[in-house]
RNA sequence: AGGCACGUAGCUCAGGGGGAGAGCGCCACCCUGACACGGUGGAAGUCCCGGGUUCAAAUCCCGGCGUGCCUACCA
């Protein structure tokens, strides 16, 4: 039921540099208070932005917290209380609001529960709520000053009326409908008796409150009317025909009625010619004393019986199917009813100017910048706020209403009137929209209207996570007010995330049955899994198509990451890891080269929010690079019981780096990664205060990584061959090398043990530059030809057949830069690395090219 | 009615002017002393269609087609 909002600053690294802050929220709230999908995917983004902002050293302050989520939670309680058989009028306002607080006791504080189990590391501290003394502190002093500057006002005007919520509502909260309806054309004949003008209308029940009929002045088709007055059919009243220029010639017959009570531009245009305005239906929609003969029945049925009746007297010339849309109550989905009334609205032309201008200045960056268009859209055409709500849970509005007339607005209670000296005064009923306190949210929860240290240190916030669905309805507010109260914007920048949807692309829904619940789905798969699938999905602009599949295979990482620790601690034993080795050995530079860049990288992702990115580097490290090659190669070192030394450098090695894979993996999975850190030897504190490990340069070494993909493709080479030829992956196979330079056979020749190891061949054996070792396999690499003897292990056809599809391939690959380099334009034009880069690739390709088919011939020659 | 996205491998999607990528699925082989939630190898794409700009377009521009979403007072 309630709203989680989240708010934080952050940061002040220890120099007093301002970092990011966080804020956040979450998506409409269900009746049953549960985490859903949509919490989910926010809560994980944050932790992870503050995870990471910790480990660098920064003061992060995510402060959670929950809205109060008005006319849902008044329904909610209002549900119970009709099950009792009671109505909150039965209570009384104060019994109900205690009501209220009761049920809020006992499940408000279930969601919160829910964030934690996710491991959202707010500060749980400093959880508010805008029902909380402080924040309604914030509410009153927000109003008066509103007020007292004119950008708050009292008055008549077309509203949207839920007729089952009861209240008024702000157009936001009016959802659009396609609904398929009628045009109805009805005939209002012409006081003189001479015809009928023919009006066109998608809701006939209304003509009960018509007070004129309006056609375009320049409209050829009522140059001449027969009289200037028509009758209200039904009842009989006299109608002027006014002429505007609003009225559309092409739509309907173009003669329009004008029922000023009951439709916005209706009541332009009755203020504009001084018509009256007449309300015909009450708060529940029941057409009132002034629908006559149609008094007391409800709306809908209304409008069966109008029809019938003009029907009846032939006044119905025709009606259409017609599809419109049409306003719905956003949380109860009654088709909202236009009605006049008096409201208290917020004037928002001169705070969404500011806010307009604060992000087109760039003070505010909205990320994915596309979602800036939809900000100005909204920010320019934007209407006054109806901030008043005729129900009894959330703020009540500051103001009193004295006999005399006059209005009091004020943060205390009034004794007396100002004007008259009168204390007999009633407090205004109604309460504010929800929104209203929640777009204080960024500072009311600091304790403003105090000038705190928190507000002096964490305002403006660095971040705001959110989803597009609540860009006005809470971002754009609390642009306004955090403008116009802090005189600074709230935050610096919004990230706007994607929705989350079910396999099929549908939006889960609990009327569709589709919802995955992330309670179910962190009990199958743990949280970690769950939070991984999350990030690794949120690509920017794209909604996330949620499948338990999906979750399963990052389960399976979260499975790998643990192996991979079983492994590494069985090695390492109960001692601290010694320091890393001066000299360490291939593979161990280029693991700690792979894992600095890594970390790198994931974190700049992080901080530009390409959280997938972030997600999706750090499994392919932590599967493809470290388990995958980094363990198997160091299994040499470890098994080597000849070596202790090597043994030792290489457990400090594995030690350090699977240290470091665990901080990079941290913010996305937290819990296998701080319990895994506990049992780690050598560490004592919580790894959400270890140190992130993107500060590392030195250890890059771009002499190791290529020199190590050497060793991987050779063993990459025999492995192709040993799966292509069938041969049994227990046969050790002979293999014989031949490196065009010295420097590359350099590297083998120290690497041998691993590649044979690795790749499950006999000793390396070397054959000369150009030599053809007779009766084998063979693949061309970059720097180095690879030839397993064949004699005996396979039938020489199958590498005929595999070196014919190599070269193939390779001649597919090769064509695009081929026609390049013998282009005169691009020879000419492109940029001279481009062009080297083509003539390196060919050059090399042929190279391959020749070497594969010295070696095709030769198969072909032992057949 | 306007606006915004999206269309890439069987599925879900990254990428975004110069060598088509991932995960899952699929095929083959393998219980190798961290892990079968695993290992090794492999197959698989007219990057929606049509124009244009460019030496070069999946990528930029224009126009289609299709899908999704948001905003809107034409009764």
């Amino acid at each position: 039921m309630v709203r989680l909002l989240g708010a934080g600053g952050l940061v002040h690294r220890r120099s007093g540099r301002q970092g990011p802050g966080l804020l956040h929220r979450d998506s409409a709230p269900n009746v049953t208070g549960q985490l859903h999908m949509g919490h989910a995917l926010n809560n994980t983004m944050q932790d992870i932005m503050c995870r990471y902002k910790r480990m660098l050293g920064y003061e992060v302050l995510w402060m959670p917290g929950t809205d109060h989520a008005g006319i849902a939670t008044q329904n909610v309680v209002e549900r119970q209380l009709a099950s009792e058989g009671k109505s909150r009028h039965d209570l009384g306002r104060e019994a109900f609001i205690e009501r209220v607080w009761e049920w809020r006791a006992e499940y408000g504080g279930k969601i919160i529960n829910q964030l934690k189990r996710l491991g959202a590391s707010c500060d749980w501290s400093r959880e508010r709520f805008t029902m909380d003394e402080g924040l309604s502190t914030a509410v009153r002093e927000v109003f008066v000053r509103l007020y007292q500057e004119g950008l708050i006002y009292r008055g008549d005007y077309i509203i949207n009326w839920c007729p089952r919520c009861h209240t008024a509502l702000s157009d936001l909260e009016s959802e659009h409908e396609e609904v398929k309806g009628g045009l109805y054309h009805i005939r209002y004949p012409f006081k003189n008796g001479q015809g009928h003008l023919v009006v066109a209308t998608t809701r006939p029940e209304t003509l009960l409150g018509d007070t004129a009929v309006a056609v375009n002045p320049e409209d050829p088709r009522y140059q001449d009317l027969p009289d200037d007055t028509v009758l209200l059919p039904l009842l009989g009243r006299e109608l002027p025909i006014i002429r505007d220029p609003y009225v559309s010639t092409d739509f309907g017959t173009g003669a329009l009625k004008i029922t000023p009570a009951h439709d916005p531009n209706d009541f332009m245009i009755g203020q504009k010619h001084g018509l009256a305005s007449i309300r015909v239906m009450d708060d529940s929609g029941t057409i009132n004393a002034e629908g006559g003969p149609y008094a007391g029945l409800d709306r809908f049925e209304a409008r069966k019986v109008m029809l019938a009746d003009l029907e009846k007297q032939g006044l119905l010339e025709k009606q259409e199917d017609y599809l419109h849309s049409v306003g719905h109550c956003y949380r109860c989905k009654t088709m909202v009813e236009p009605i006049l009334s008096k409201q208290w609205f917020v004037k928002v032309g001169p705070l969404a100017e500011e806010a307009l201008k604060a992000v087109q200045e760039g003070r505010t960056k909205i990320v994915p910048a596309q979602w800036e268009k939809t900000y100005y859209e909204w920010m320019t055409n934007i209407r006054d706020w109806c901030v008043s709500r005729q129900i009894w849970w959330g703020h009540r509005i500051p103001a009193w209403y004295c006999s005399c007339g006059e209005v009091i607005v004020s943060h205390t209670t009034p004794e007396a009137c100002p004007a008259c000296g009168s204390s007999d005064l009633t407090q205004e009923t109604d309460v504010l929209d929800t929104w209203f306190s929640s777009a204080l949210w960024p500072f009311s929860t600091m304790g403003w209207p105090e000038q705190t240290p928190e507000l002096a240190k964490f305002y403006p916030t660095s971040c705001l996570v959110t989803g597009f669905d609540i860009l006005f309805f809470w971002v754009a507010r609390m642009m306004m007010m955090g403008i116009k109260f802090m005189g600074e914007v709230p935050f610096t920048d919004v990230y706007i995330h994607a929705l989350v949807r079910d396999a099929s692309g549908q939006k889960m829904s609990k009327s569709k049955g589709n919802v995955i619940d992330p309670l179910i789905v962190m009990d199958q798969f743990g949280t970690d899994a769950f939070r991984f699938t999350l990030a690794a999905f949120a690509a920017q602009g794209r909604d996330i198509k949620m499948s338990e599949e999906r979750i399963a295979g990052y389960r399976n990482f979260v499975n790998k990451i643990w192996n991979a620790a079983r492994f590494t601690m069985m090695n390492l034993g109960e001692d601290e890891p010694g320091e890393l080795p001066v000299e360490p050995t291939l593979e161990d530079r280029w693991i700690l080269s792979r894992v600095s860049r890594v970390a790198q990288e994931v974190g700049r992702a992080i901080e530009e929010y390409r959280f997938n990115e972030a997600a999706n580097l750090a499994y392919q490290f932590g599967w493809h690079e470290f388990c995958d090659w980094y363990l198997e190669l160091a299994k040499g070192s470890l098994y080597d019981q000849g070596d202790p030394k090597r043994q030792e450098a290489t457990r400090a090695v594995l030690a350090e780096v699977f240290s470091r894979l665990l901080r990079v993996l941290h913010p996305f999975m937290p819990f296998v990664t701080e319990e895994l850190w506990q049992r780690l030897p050598g560490t004592n504190d919580s790894i959400m205060t270890a140190p992130w490990p993107g500060d590392h340069d030195g250890e890059i070494d771009p002499q190791a990584e290529h020199d190590m993909g050497l060793v991987m493709e050779v063993i990459g080479a025999v492995r192709n061959i040993r799966g292509e030829m069938g041969i049994n992956p227990g046969t050790v196979v002979p293999v014989i090398l031949s490196a065009q330079g010295g420097q590359t056979r350099q590297v083998l020749e120290a690497q041998a043990a691993r590649i044979q190891s690795l790749a499950k061949t006999q000793e390396l054996a070397w054959a000369a530059e150009g030599e053809q070792p007779a009766k084998s396999a063979g693949a061309a690499l970059p720097e180095v030809s690879v030839f397993v003897p064949l004699e005996g292990l396979v039938d020489f056809s199958a590498e005929e057949a595999r070196l014919e599809k190599e070269l193939a391939k390779l001649d597919k690959e090769l064509t695009p830069s081929r026609k390049k380099l013998t282009n005169q334009g691009f020879l000419a034009k492109a940029p001279e690395e481009v062009v080297a880069k083509e003539k390196a690739k060919v050059a090399e390709g042929e190279d391959k090219i020749i070497r594969l088919k010295e070696n095709l011939a030769r198969v072909q020659s032992f057949r």
